[in-house]
Parts: structure tokens; C-alpha cells; sequence
DNA sequence: AGGATAGGATTTTTT
DNA sequence: ATCCTATCCT
């Protein structure tokens, strides 16, 4: 078949290079290019030619970084194909791998092996799996316990190993095997501690029902490696793979695709190695420069054509790139600026303070503004979320409008984490760490403690409420003593839950089964919400009642669409806890306001005009000069940053921060020292 | 059950 | 400096 034929068309808009790649739909394919070449304008493209050219949708698999890309990617693909865009499978590796993989292969026997009962499992919330990890800590041996005193490791230490070891796939028993092995980067006596935690987390886990991220695909990563028919079987149904921000891979996510790749080898993948910059959550910038070396018949598609940004830009995004260390071979990283954006210099500013470094941002954002521009087309870009406390407060000052994006604030609030414990506890009966959550934010006389006192192993919480429900009083008359006063409430709690899942498994009425949810709150859980309210002042209190009632609203209206989408409920829970799903101030008017984001959530984004602030020597630089990769993913950090400006970019930050209520005295940062240099730019000091 | 208080953390993420 | 949490106390 012809691709020229059928889907020359809907490639006009492609460049020769976009197009071989969006045309080339057999085989392995690395397109590897620079900020703003379009890669992912041409994934989107060869995804809709391979739907012209007659290719099912279903066969597509399409895995982007996070939940919002991959909506967006769809909406972009309906564009241009229409609705047979919503029947590819598109979404990030832990909700594809999760739905896709685990789920749909409850009787491997990798998965019964390591005790994995699909069907009693949910994957668990960042917050549940970091409770488990912090008990899991206390209860380490003594000898375990006086090492890490002695020398000064805390959880993190051990978290961060823990990370590490899985994001390179290794299992509990592969991590202890290395060690016995005496493999030399890991220090054994940290390692044996390590074990320690992960051996009494692993058996939480489990007791709880939960899976925790990491382990969604480490454990898919096993399986598909121990069982190649369902590796296979997976294949067939994906038989063309697709990955977007390739570089910030890792290794486990790296196995998966290979693993599902192994007979048809149509794996495409998309990224730019100078924008790796997500090693400190187990990113491997190997996987993107070893790709040639796993698929050598491969072929590589290079693109140095920028269609972002204005001349200026390009120029200081070269500078970095040129100062870059960790490069796939053959290119030398610059860019041709092709964009037809009318050149203004980029700016780089110096000020005393964070203050006035706030105030001037504030004050040039409320420019632009008044000369028209949407607030949705301006960006300020930050290192860390507490660089931007002075600009928020100066935006608020001058009533300028702005959205944090990539905020997650709203998941974690007290009200909103009870919600989705409730809908855990009410679907999932098994799920012990919502049960307990649960427990904890109501009254019913049993506490938590007495609860993890009394719980015997392989039982759940549930089931031990249902005993202290059937208490009944001592009594010395005959017959059938009353219940306590406890064991009332416990069972007239119970009841409404049973009636809730009752209601889910015999009707199909998602608005039925919301309102009875939301009664249950409303019962259970409002009384201590109120009386909490009460020692705020009055009309504080009453204020936060209404914000917490509306929040829960929000979760269920949430639950309620999921629901309506056709999703089960342990689906429509799955995506809250994946956070698939919107926060509230969604269905707000956006485009007026201005949109504030760390570097990291920035990723793939453009913007008119954009700052970039807090560009200083503590922020953006490597603090422990010992680690190189820490530079060099600093580096691209900034690469990433400066490269969502299209117009206009200005670079700014202060001699002196307040950190931690201590003032810290700064410079610029080496990588705006760099910049400098190779481009002859000035600074202005504001 | 709920309040007070001491102690700890305080990049980057949302999967 | 400030916020959060765990723990102890009432
Ligand atoms: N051939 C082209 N002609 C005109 N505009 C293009 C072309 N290719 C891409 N663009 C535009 O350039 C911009 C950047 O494209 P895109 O976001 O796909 O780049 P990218 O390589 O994915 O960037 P990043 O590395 O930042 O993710 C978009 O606004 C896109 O519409
Ligand atoms: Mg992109």
C-alpha cells in the first residue's frame, strides 16, 4: 500500500524529514531531534497515516509521560482521523501497563508465583505506599537501625535505593543476589539494610492489597520476560508501539517495550537527549543513546529545523547544547531556526532581591496583558516551587490571574484523600489502607490502633468490623444480650456501605450510587469535619466546611463521569489514584490567566512569552560538584526551560533569596554564565 | 477522641 | 521561618 496515496494530504504540513518519519511505520524508528523540531507533531501525524492507510486503531500503542499529554494527543488525533482516534490505547506507561498488561492477565503464573491476585489488588496511592515504607523504617532491626545512626541515613537514603534498584527492574531477590555476588557499587552493609526495609515493605503491601508504581512495572516487566506468550500475545494486539519523551525512559519502561516489541519490532520512539532530565526519579539517558546498539538495523531520523522559537532563542538554546556533555553521536545539537517570529533579544536581568525580581516579572506580565496578550500564552518557569512565593504574592497584589500547573494540591487534601479511601472501602472491601483511612476520619468507637492490634494476618479490616459490630453487652439474663454502643455504629456503618455495593452490583445507576456514597459522608464524616470547623473563627470555619464539601462533591462528580464512560468502579478508582482525572478549577475560564509551573512540568510546552526566573548558582547548578550527571542534567534542565519560549524570553534572578527564613546570597547561575559568554548577550541589573 | 507540643523536613514528579 | 506529623497527654 501506498502511504503517499492515501495519506499525502494530511501530511502537507510536515517537513521531509517529519514526513519519512511519519510515513515509515514498519521497524524500529528513532526519531531524535532537538526542542521544537515537531516530534511530536509527527508522532501525532504517522499515527493518523497508519489510521488512513487502513491500520486499526486498536493495534496502536501510544505512551506519553503523563495523562494530560496523552489527552491531548487524542484530541489532536481526532482532529485530524475522526472518532476511530478514541479506540487507540494511549496513556502513560503506569495506566497503560496497569490496565493493558496486568490486568488483563490474571492467570499468569509469574503473577501467582509472587502472590498477586488481580482481583484482589488495587494499585496504591503515592501517599499509601510512603505510610508503608515509614513503618516499615520503625520496624527495622536494631543492628539495622544503629547503622543508619551511625552514619546519618534516614528513609530517604533508603527510599531513593529502593527506587533506584527497581527502576532498573530488580526485584527483592535479584537486588540481594547482586550483593551476595559482590558487586561493588553498592555498599553491602547499605545494601543489607535496604533488603531489611524492602523485605518488611514488600510484606505490607501485600497485607494491604496494594501494588505500589514502581512495582506496576517491575512486575510487568517480569512477567512479559518470564512468560514471552504474553509478551507475544501483547504484541499481537500492539503490533505498533509509540513513545513520546523517549529520553526520560527507564530501564524497567525500556524492558516492557521491548519485551511487547520482540516479534514485530515496530517500535517508534521520539526524544531528545539534551532534554533528559528525569534521572533523579530512575531515568536512564542510556536507554535514548543505547538505542541504535539494542535495535542496530534501526533507522534514525535526525531533524535541526526549530519551528518554536525566534532566532534569539534558537541562539541561547545552542550555547547550552554546545556546553552539553552526554550526546548521542553524530550531531552536533544546534538548531536552525526556521520559525518566522520577529526577533527580540532575550533579556537577562539581576536584581538584589527576590522581591524586586518578583515585582519586575509581576509588572512586565501585567504589560503584556494590557497589550492584548492572553494570560494563557505566558509562562513563568521556576527550579522549585518555593522560588515563586514572592511572584505569587505580587501577582495576587496587582489582581493579575495565574494557574500553577502541574499542581497537585488538590489530590492531596484531608477531605478529598477520605473520599477516595471511602470509594475504596466500599468497592474494594479488601483494601485495608483505605479501610483504616477510613477508620481514622470517623467516629465509630474503634480506633486505628485497636484495629492494627487486633488484626490477625490474611484478614482485613473489614472482616474485623464485622465482629466488633456483633459485640454484644455482658449480661447475666438468658438470651441474646444487646449490642454496645460501639458495635451499633460499627454495624450501622456497615450496613449503608453494603447497601452502597449492593446497589453497584445489581443496578447499573451511577447517580443512585453517588448520592448513596455522598449520604455516607455526609453521616460519617461531616460531623468531624464541623466540629474541627468550630475552633476556627466563625466565618473561616464555615468557609472551609463549604470548601470541603464541594471538594468531596468534585471527587464524586468525578466518579459519577467515570461511571458514565463505561469504566468499573475499581477503573473509575484507579483513575483518581493515578490522578487521571481533572481538579476542579478545570471548568473555570483558563485562557485569561497566566500559567506558573516548576522546569520539569514544562516539558513539551510552548509558550509566547515566557520567563524564566530564579535562574541563580544554588537553584540552577551542581551543588555536589562530585556527581558530573548532576551538572549535566542541570544543564538540560535549563536547555528544557529556555526552549518553551516562541517570542520573547527573559532570564532572571537575585544576588539575595530568602530560603528556609534565612536570607541566601547568590550569583547567576554557571549555565547563564555560559550562555553569556558564547553569545556576547549583557545583563541588565534591575 | 482530641488537643498540645516537640521534632523534622525544606528540589525536581503525580505515575 | 514555617509547615506538617507523630506522639504523648488529658
Ligand atoms: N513542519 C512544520 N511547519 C510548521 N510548524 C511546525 C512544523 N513542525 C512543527 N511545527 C510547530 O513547531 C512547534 C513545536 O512542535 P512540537 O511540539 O511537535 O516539537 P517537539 O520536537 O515535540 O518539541 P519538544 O522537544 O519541546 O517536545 C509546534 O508549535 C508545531 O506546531
Ligand atoms: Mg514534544
Amino acid at each position: 500500500m501506498n502511504a503517499d496515496n492515501l495519506a499525502g494530504d494530511i501530511n502537507a504540513s510536515l517537513n521531509p524529514e517529519q514526513r519519512t518519519a511519519a510515513e515509515c511505520i514498519e521497524g524500529p524508528v528513532m526519531l531524535v531531534a532537538g526542542a521544537g523540531t515537531g516530534k511530536t507533531k509527527t508522532l501525532i501525524h504517522r499515527c493518523a497515516t497508519m489510521i488512513k492507510s487502513g491500520i486499526s486503531p486498536i493495534n496502536i500503542l501510544m505512551v506519553t509521560f503523563t495523562n494530560k499529554a496523552a489527552t491531548e494527543m487524542r484530541e489532536r488525533l481526532r482532529e485530524m482521523v475522526g472518532d476511530s482516534a478514541s479506540h487507540i490505547t494511549a496513556g502513560t506507561f503506569h495506566s497503560v501497563v496497569y490496565r493493558e498488561m496486568l490486568s488483563r492477565y490474571p492467570d499468569s503464573s509469574y503473577l501467582a508465583e509472587q502472590g498477586i491476585d488481580m482481583a484482589n489488588v488495587g494499585i496504591m496511592s503515592d501517599a499509601d505506599s510512603r505510610k508503608l515504607l515509614k513503618e516499615s523504617f520503625e520496624e527495622l532491626g536494631l543492628p539495622a537501625k544503629a547503622y543508619c545512626d551511625e552514619h546519618s541515613i534516614g528513609l530517604s537514603d533508603l527510599d531513593s535505593q529502593m527506587g533506584w534498584a527497581r527502576s532498573r527492574g530488580y526485584s527483592l531477590a535479584e537486588y540481594r543476589y547482586q550483593r551476595v555476588s559482590g558487586n561493588e557499587e553498592v555498599n553491602p552493609d547499605f545494601a543489607l539494610v535496604v533488603e531489611e526495609l524492602w523485605e518488611l515493605y514488600s510484606q505490607k503491601c501485600r497485607a494491604a492489597g496494594g501494588i505500589d508504581f514502581d512495582d506496576v512495572l517491575v512486575v510487568c516487566a517480569h512477567m512479559l520476560e518470564r512468560e514471552p506468550t504474553i509478551a507475544d500475545s501483547l504484541g499481537q494486539r500492539f503490533r505498533y508501539l509509540m513513545l513520546d519523551e523517549y529520553q526520560d525512559t527507564n530501564p524497567v519502561q525500556m524492558r516492557i517495550m521491548d519485551a511487547i516489541a520482540r516479534q514485530h519490532r515496530n517500535l517508534f520512539v521520539v526524544g531528545d537527549e539534551k532534554q533528559s532530565i528525569y534521572a533523579f526519579r530512575g531515568s536512564d539517558i542510556q536507554v535514548i543513546i543505547g538505542f541504535l546498539g539494542r535495535y542496530q538495523d534501526a533507522q534514525i531520523i535526525n531533524m535541526i529545523r526549530n519551528y518554536r522559537s525566534a532566532p534569539p532563542v534558537i541562539e541561547c538554546a545552542n550555547a547550552i547544547a554546545a556546553a552539553m556533555n552526554q550526546r548521542v553521536p553524530n550531531s552536533d545539537g544546534q538548531l536552525l531556526a526556521e520559525a518566522k517570529i520577529e526577533p527580540t533579544p532575550v533579556s537577562y536581568y539581576e536584581f538584589g532581591n527576590d522581591l524586586r525580581e518578583a515585582s519586575f516579572i509581576a509588572g512586565g506580565i501585567a504589560k503584556r496583558l494590557k497589550a492584548g496578550v492572553t494570560g494563557k500564552n505566558i509562562a513563568v518557569l521556576y527550579r522549585s516551587r518555593p522560588i515563586k512565593q514572592e511572584l505569587e504574592r505580587q501577582l495576587i497584589a496587582q489582581g493579575i490571574p495565574y494557574l500553577l500547573e502541574g499542581d497537585t494540591a488538590f489530590f492531596q487534601r484531608a477531605e478529598v484523600r477520605d473520599t477516595v479511601a471511602l470509594l475504596r472501602f466500599v468497592f474494594q472491601p479488601w483494601d485495608n489502607m483505605a479501610a483504616l483511612r477510613v477508620l481514622g476520619s470517623v467516629s465509630l468507637g474503634v480506633s486505628v490502633n485497636k484495629v492494627n492490634a487486633g488484626l490477625g494476618q490474611d484478614s482485613t479490616v473489614y472482616e474485623f468490623l464485622q465482629a466488633e459490630s456483633d459485640k454484644r453487652l455482658k449480661t447475666t439474663k438468658a438470651g441474646i444480650a444487646p449490642r454496645t454502643a460501639a458495635a451499633k455504629k460499627v454495624r450501622a456503618f456497615l450496613d449503608v456501605v453494603d447497601r452502597t455495593r449492593e446497589c453497584y452490583e445489581h443496578f447499573d445507576d451511577a447517580e443512585v450510587l453517588v448520592k448513596f456514597v455522598a449520604e455516607i459522608w455526609r453521616i460519617f464524616f461531616l460531623p468531624r469535619v464541623e466540629s474541627a470547623a468550630k475552633r476556627a473563627t466563625a466565618s473561616q470555619a464555615q468557609e472551609s466546611v463549604d470548601l470541603r464539601k464541594q471538594n468531596v462533591g468534585f471527587v464524586l462528580e468525578q466518579f459519577q463521569e467515570a461511571l458514565g464512560r463505561g469504566l468499573t468502579a475499581e477503573q473509575a478508582i484507579e483513575d483518581l489514584v493515578l490522578m487521571a482525572q481533572a481538579s476542579p478549577d478545570m471548568d473555570e475560564e483558563q485562557d485569561g490567566k497566566v500559567r506558573l509551573m516548576t522546569m520539569h512540568a514544562s516539558k513539551g510546552l510552548e509558550y509566547d512569552y515566557l520567563y524564566v526566573m530564579g535562574a541563580d548558582s544554588e537553584s540552577l547548578s551542581a551543588k555536589e560538584a562530585e556527581h558530573f550527571n548532576d551538572i549535566e542534567e542541570n544543564r538540560r534542565l535549563f536547555y528544557v526551560a529556555v526552549t518553551r519560549a516562541k517570542r520573547e524570553l527573559c532570564v532572571t534572578w537575585s544576588c539575595q533569596r530568602l530560603q528556609h527564613g534565612q536570607t541566601l546570597s547568590t550569583e547567576q547561575s554557571p549555565f547563564v554564565a555560559e550562555v553569556l559568554q558564547h553569545t556576547g548577550a549583557g545583563v541588565v541589573r534591575g
